[in-house]
DNA sequence: CGATTCCTTGAAGGTTGTCAACGTTGGTGG
DNA sequence: CCACCAACGTTGACAACCTTCAAGGAATCG
C-alpha cells in the first residue's frame, strides 16, 4: 500500500476550486427556474462579501467563537474542516455536524444564539469573516441574499436529518456506510475530489462521537469493513472498494456477513 | 388516578391561545431590539397570510403532500401534532421531527424538496396553508418576513441537534427524559399547557420511531420510570412528577438505579 | 362482537459499551 | 540520536443495553 500523503499538504487544505461552492441548484432538479437565478444571486453577492473579507488560518482543535474573538460572526470555511458540537454534564460529547470547504458557519448569529462557541476545527483551516451578525441581517435586505441564507439553513438540515435518521434505526456498519458515502458525495458535488478516495481529518474518538458509538467499536467496525473489502479507513484516508455494498448498508438493504468478515484476511496489494 | 381525557376534547385539539405561537424573542435574550422587532413585524405578516387562508381538518395519519394535494404547499399546524419522517429499504422508519400546534411545516418546499410528502400528521389536525412555494418566495422580498423564515428553519435545526445529541449518547431513559421535558417546553412556551401534565398523541411505536428505540424496549424503560415516579406515560397522557430527576437524566448527570426501580411498586393514589 | 391496532411481558441472543492493557505515532528536549 | 511523552489506535474479556421472537391482553372501531 501506498504511503498515505501526510497531513500538511493534504487535499482538504487545497482551496475549493472555482470558487467556494458550485451552484447550489446543482441537486435540485425540482426547483423553478426563478429561484435557481435568484440563488445564485444571492450566491454571488456572500461570495463578494467573503471573497472580500480578510482570512484567517486556524489550527487543529481551536473553538471558533474563541478564536476569531466574537461569538456573533459568520465564518465561511475556505479550507479545512470544522464540526459542532453538544457537550454533556458528564464530560461526553456529541458532534452534531461536520463543515467542509464552502460551508458557511454561524449562521444562527443572526438570532443571537452563540453557535461559534460550539464548532472546532477538525483539521488547520483557512476561513473568511463576517465580524458581526449585524451586517448580514442587513444584506438579507436582498431577496437573493435571503434565499441563499435559507437555502444554507435548509442545507443543514438536510444533513441533520440524514444522520438522524441513521443513529435512529441503522447499526454501526450501517452508520459508517453513511458516513463516508456523505463525504464523499458533498467532496464530489464541490469538485474538491473525484474519485472515490480522500481524506477524513478526524479521529476515531471523533467518528464515534459522530456516530454515537464508541472508539473501541469504531475500531472494530472498521476493520470489519476493511476486510469485508468495501471500505478503507486508515490514517484519515477513506479509499471506497464497493460502493455498491456501501450503499446497501447505508440503506439498511444488506445483512453483510459480519462474522465471517472478521475472520479474513486483509489481502490489499 | 384521575380517567384521562379521550382523544377527541384533547387539549392538542384546542386552538392555540393568543395566536399561533408566542412572541418568537421569548427565549433569545442575547439578540438585539432589531431583530426582534423585525421578527415580530414578519410574524404578523406570515400571521395574516395563513389567517386569511382557508382550514383544513385532516385525520390522523395521512400524508400532507397527499391529503392537500401538493407537495410545495406550505403549512401552518392550528392544531393537532404531526411528524417528518424518513423511511428506509427495509421498511423500518424513523421519524426526524415532531411539529406541534403553531410550528410551519414544508418551508424547505421552498428549494423544491418535495417535503410535505414526507409529513404525517400524529392525530386529528388542523391546518392553514399557503397552496405554493413561490407566494412564500415572494414574500421573502420583505426582510422582517426573510428573518421570520430563516428564525424558523434555525429552530427546526436547534430541535434536531437537540435530538442528535440525545441519540448519539444518552441511553433509552435519557431519551425519554430529553423527549418528554422537550415536548413540555415548546407546550409551556406557546401556553398551550400551564402544569407538567400534556397529552402526546403518539404510540409507543412511533415514539421508538423517533428515539430510535424498539417497541418493546420503549415500553420496559416507561414502565421503570413510572415506577420510579420520575414521569408517567399512559393513554397518551405525560405527567411529570420529578422534573429535576428528569432533566437529570436528560444530561446524562445521573445513573438511577434501574434495576432496583423495576423492583418497586406502583403507589400512585 | 369480530378485527385491528396497540400495549405488555418473558426468554434468549446479538450488538455495543466498559475496562484494561499494549502498540504506534509524532513531537520535544537532552 | 535517543529517551521520553502524549495522543491515538488496537485488541481481548466481560457486562450491560437493547433487539428479536413469541404470545397474550387491552383498547378501539365498524
Amino acid at each position: 500500500m501506498q504511503k498515505i500523503a501526510n497531513i500538511s499538504g493534504a487535499p482538504w487544505d487545497a482551496p475549493p476550486q472555482g470558487g467556494p461552492d458550485q451552484c447550489p441548484t446543482g441537486d435540485e432538479p425540482k426547483q423553478s427556474q426563478r429561484v435557481r437565478g435568484e440563488l445564485t444571486v444571492g450566491q454571488r453577492q456572500l461570495n463578494t462579501i467573503f471573497g472580500g473579507s480578510p482570512t484567517r488560518v486556524l489550527d487543529a482543535g481551536e473553538i471558533l467563537g474563541a478564536a476569531v474573538g466574537a461569538s456573533d460572526a459568520i465564518c465561511r470555511l475556505r479550507a479545512g474542516w470544522a464540526c459542532e458540537f453538544r457537550g454533556f454534564a458528564n464530560g461526553t460529547r456529541a458532534i452534531v455536524d461536520v463543515y467542509l470547504p464552502g460551508d458557511v458557519l454561524g449562521l444562527d448569529a443572526i438570532f443571537g444564539t452563540r453557535s461559534l462557541d460550539e464548532i472546532s476545527t477538525l483539521s488547520t483551516v483557512t476561513i473568511e469573516t463576517i465580524p458581526t451578525a449585524a451586517a448580514m441581517i442587513e444584506l438579507m435586505g436582498s431577496r437573493p441574499t435571503a434565499l441563499y441564507v435559507a437555502w444554507l439553513l435548509s442545507r443543514r438540515q438536510r444533513r441533520a436529518d440524514r444522520l438522524l435518521a441513521a443513529l435512529s434505526r441503522l447499526d454501526a456498519r450501517g452508520r459508517l456506510a453513511t458516513m463516508t458515502l456523505d463525504f464523499c458525495t458533498r467532496l464530489r458535488r464541490r469538485r474538491l475530489i473525484a474519485g472515490l478516495v480522500y481524506n477524513l481529518p478526524m479521529t476515531q474518538t471523533q467518528i464515534g462521537d459522530y456516530l454515537g458509538l464508541t472508539v473501541v467499536h469504531i475500531n472494530r467496525v472498521l476493520r470489519a469493513l476493511r476486510h469485508a473489502r468495501i471500505v478503507t479507513l486508515e490514517k484519515h484516508c477513506v479509499t471506497i472498494h464497493d460502493i455498491e455494498r456501501l450503499k446497501s448498508l447505508a440503506e439498511n438493504g444488506e445483512t453483510v456477513n459480519s462474522r465471517t468478515i472478521v475472520g479474513e484476511r486483509s489481502l490489499n496489494g
